[in-house]
DNA sequence: TGCCATGTTAAACT
DNA sequence: GAGTTTAACATGGC
């Protein structure tokens, strides 16, 4: 669940919570959920993979890692693993097993909102100013670094890099600037491609990449490696995917 | 049934 | 202290 473009539909599917009141919270998040009855809801905002849940006095941070999940308006009991529950006069939020956080800051000032990939107001040009600094970093830890890309997660790293022929442990300093335009445009189009495929319930039938075997280019097998400082796997193909030394 | 994964953080190390 | 590696968390699918 947890990559940018699954945040986005979230964001739209609690929409109509916008302005309404909590009327009771539970769940075990360690975190004073008390003081969320009782107050509404003036915003539902995102930044990459993050989801906010802005109330009158503070906001709500839900980042689901890994294994994190919602249900919007579930009829059955929620089981004992709720780590937050919201409930209106009409309908209620579950999330599950995510991390759930209160900020008491301004959130404007907390997050470069435009190094979200999803924005309308992200930002190539600053992306491309962030990545000139760490010139000695590999392309695939480039890529999930959400100070540059936000909401880019692994599915969206190797289908960009495949998109671009782009070999993940290339050292972005190395690249051409060219393949810098690419790499940039891909980061955005590839998530709003996912977000159309995601919807749509057929995002995995559209992977060119991740957890392929064979390169449906040169029909040579994909190499699976764990690649970079952040170890996450890379499906790339040698052959095809070019490395700038 | 064991292994693995769309992620991040904090503790434990050099 | 900085920079790194490791551990921890938690759930579902194969």
């Amino acid at each position: 669940m947890p990559e940018g473009p699954s945040i986005i539909i979230l964001k739209e599917a609690v929409q109509p919570f916008k302005g309404q009141t909590i009327q009771n919270a539970s769940g075990n998040a360690g975190v004073d959920i008390g003081s969320f009855k009782g107050q509404k809801i003036r915003d539902i905002r995102s930044w990459g993979k993050q989801f906010f849940i802005c109330l009158e006095k503070t906001t709500i941070r839900i980042h689901f890692l890994l294994f994190g999940s919602y249900s919007i308006n579930e009829q059955t009991k929620p089981d004992k693993s709720l780590r937050l529950g919201l409930h209106f006069s009409h309908g209620a939020l579950y999330f599950y097993s995510c991390s759930v956080r209160i900020i008491r800051e301004e959130l404007d000032a907390m997050y470069d909102w435009k190094a979200d990939v999803m924005s309308d107001i992200w930002d190539p040009s600053r992306a491309r100013e962030k990545l000139k600094a760490v010139p000695g970093t590999m392309v695939c830890d480039a890529l999930l670094d959400q100070e540059i890309f936000s909401g880019v997660g692994n599915i969206i790293k190797n289908e960009v890099l495949y998109r671009i022929m782009l070999h993940p442990e290339t050292i972005t300093g190395n690249i051409p600037s060219k393949k810098i335009t690419a790499l940039i445009r891909e980061a955005r189009n590839y998530s709003f491609d996912f977000l159309n495929w995601k919807k749509a319930f057929e995002l995995k039938k559209h992977w060119l990449a991740h957890n392929r075997k064979i390169c449906l280019r040169c029909n040579l097998p994909f190499i699976k490696k764990y690649c970079g400082k952040t170890h996450r796997r890379s499906f790339f193909c040698e052959n095809c995917q070019v490395k700038y030394n």
